[in-house]
RNA sequence: CGGGGUGUAGCGCAGUUGGUAGCGCACGUGCUUUGGGAGCAUGGGGUCGGGGGUUCGAGUCCCUCCACCCCGACCA
């Protein structure tokens, strides 16, 4: 292709709108363009490499045995109010009707579409198993798109979904899955963690997420470098730190006039947030909850909710009038010692091993201090509900976890049963028995790998693609093309690449070397061919994106030279 | 959804006490130039986010709506 002729509108000032590198990149490289909060277009270049990416993805989705098939893009709302899902997801979907007022959406995901195609056309356990996936737009319509594609309204996912007669079965389509997925990401030359995930609004038992490690990343991490164990901080199971054996102390009121926080206890006392335990009152479906955690951590909602057996969003801090109810004190006195009404008490695991500390006295301006777990109170239940903070002991072997950033580029799960008991997609086993079908979910962010490579991969002059999703392999940059001797090779080379199967550019434009070398350098084509000066005795430059250094090479060199680096970089 | 901010040429921005809109880059044309975002000359491009109001006169003041961005909340 030439640059003459390429729709390739690069930018040479930062767009206002954009923040972090892969946004900023995209726009500026000519990939995409916005055309309304979280929707984006895509342009030549862009769309070549959500292609590439596509192509990778199906390969690795045929090898693993699943089948294409393409659903709608608009659901019936019947569907999704089958499965309870059209209140479950509610303003995150876009929802529409069509002229005799019937109810859809644009699919935000398509578990319900997927089983209900089986529990049509799947009766026996002769069918199974079956793996089944798309490649289509999503549509989610997020309180706050933000960083491009990162997080859009509109996004392009493939989806699988296998169906298995039974739980050993799901085992075994998951593992293909995981495995696809780790070659799906090698392949897209991305650096990535696995880790364990909370299965959240979605069901089912286990589930790993697929995260790009990057610190623009939405998603917080913890990892442990000696056992392997990594999760995300959702699920990320935290240990009791240290038990304290001191003696226990008699209690004692405390005068505390108008100090709420932890911050203005630690201040006015001259004690350390962990000598301190926090009472959080929390709503959720018309019951209170008080949740005790130590001052300096933090509850970690998911957990919370997954405690109380409803979703995080049914969850919420208590507001001032419930909270005054409870506590008979203002907001900022809350303890665990003489709350009223019909209040569940939970206690993070690490408040049975704390000594003496200090509480909420259920009374304005008055905390309690030598407060014990046990002796002055006890909890209904005691369960992890905090979250992991940094150097926490792993959950598994005991040395400290680290936190990092990552995003989610791939999520996998088994669901079980959760959508074949919703909407009755069973099966008949071989003794004629009716049993429903076992299900796992398979998803991955397609426009967010293509961010995401560039997140990992980029400087300060622009792209740098790896081989693989590159939307082009060569660039061939005559510096002059006003010399006929440069002009000449640099057409020639460009007819011998594309004769040969390369994916090549030429920069035919009549412009000067720094802007071609500057836009060559934004695009991130891998390699890069220049013929100038030498263009008499046929000797061109080639240099790779990555490298500081060029080579020199002689005209019939090039193309075994150019075929060598694209083989060497793209692993099938 | 709460808080903050911004809307003026394709992009980045300026616009004073209210007086009829400008700069840089980009774009067209001509000449010169040609290994890391050239120079000179010349030209085109604007419902100043929309609507309403105040005023002789509004990009500027008031009201209202909208869009977009940031922080938070939220997120299979």
């Amino acid at each position: 292709m030439r640059l003459s002729q390429l729709f390739i509108p690069t930018m040479r000032e930062v767009p206002a709108e954009a923040e972090i590198p892969s946004h900023i990149l995209m726009l500026k490289a000519a990939l995409m363009r916005k055309l309304a909060s979280g929707v984006y277009i895509y342009l030549p270049l862009g769309k070549r490499v959500l292609k590439k990416i596509e192509e990778i993805v199906r390969e690795e989705m045929d090898r693993a045995g699943a089948q294409e098939v393409l659903m709608s893009a608009i659901i019936p709302a019947e569907l999704l109010k089958e499965s309870g899902r059209w209140d479950v997801f509610g303003p995150e979907m876009f929802k529409l009707k069509d002229r005799n007022d019937r109810e859809f959406c644009l699919g935000p995901t398509h578990e319900e579409v997927f089983t209900d195609l089986i529990r049509n056309d799947v009766k026996s356990y002769r069918q199974l198993p079956l793996t089944i996936y798309q490649i289509q737009t999503k549509y989610r319509d997020e309180r706050r798109p933000r960083f491009g594609v990162m997080r859009s309204r509109e996004f392009i996912m493939k989806d699988a979904y296998s169906f298995d007669v039974d739980w050993d079965g799901l085992d075994v389509s998951f593992d293909k899955m995981y495995d696809a997925y780790c070659r799906i990401f090698d392949r897209c030359g991305l650096k990535y963690t696995v880790v364990e995930a909370d299965t959240g609004a979605m069901g089912g038992k286990d589930s790993k997420e697929f995260m790009v490690t990057s610190n623009v990343g939405e998603a917080v991490i913890a990892y442990c470098d000696n056992c392997g164990y990594a999760a995300n901080e959702e699920k990320a199971e935290c240990t009791v730190q240290n038990t304290i054996n001191e003696e226990m102390r008699s209690v004692e009121k405390i005068y505390t006039p108008n100090v709420k926080t932890i911050d203005e206890l630690v201040s006015h006392l001259n004690v350390d947030a962990e000598k301190f335990v926090k009472t959080l009152i929390y709503k959720y479906k018309d019951k209170v909850v008080a949740v005790l955690i130590r001052g300096d951590r933090e509850v970690n909602p998911v957990k919370l909710a997954n405690l109380l057996n409803v979703t995080e969003n049914d969850v919420e801090l208590a507001d001032e009038k419930t909270v005054k109810e409870v506590t008979s004190a203002d907001v900022g006195f809350a303890g665990p010692i003489g709350l009223k009404g019909d209040v569940m008490l939970i206690a993070d695991a690490e408040i049975p091993a704390m000594r003496n500390v200090i509480v909420g006295a259920n009374e304005t301006d008055y905390h309690l201090k030598n407060v014990n777990y046990g002796r002055d109170f006890k909890a209904d239940v005691v369960s992890d509900v905090r979250k992991v903070v940094d150097g926490d002991k792993c959950p598994k072997c005991g040395s400290p976890l680290k936190l990092d950033r990552g995003i989610e580029v791939g999520h996998i799960f088994k669901l079980g049963t959760k959508y074949s008991d919703a909407l009755g997609a069973n099966y008949i086993d071989e003794n004629g028995n009716e049993k429903p079908i076992i299900m796992g979910c398979y998803g991955i962010g397609l426009n967010r790998i293509a961010a995401a490579a560039i997140e990992q991969n980029h400087d300060d002059k622009g792209i740098i693609w790896p081989m693989s999703i590159a939307p082009y392999h060569v660039i061939v940059v005559p510096v002059n093309v006003s010399n006929e001797a440069q002009r000449d090779l640099a057409e020639k080379l460009y007819d011998e690449l594309s004769k040969a199967g390369i994916e090549v550019l030429i920069d035919d434009r009549d412009l000067r070397a720094g802007v071609k070398f500057n836009d060559a350098d934004l695009l991130g084509i891998p390699i890069r061919i220049t013929v100038g000066k030498k263009a008499e005795d046929k000797i061109v430059e080639l240099k790779l994106r990555r490298e500081e250094k060029p080579i020199e090479l002689k005209h019939d060199e090039v193309l075994n030279k150019v075929k060598e680096l694209i083989s060497e970089n793209i692993r099938s």
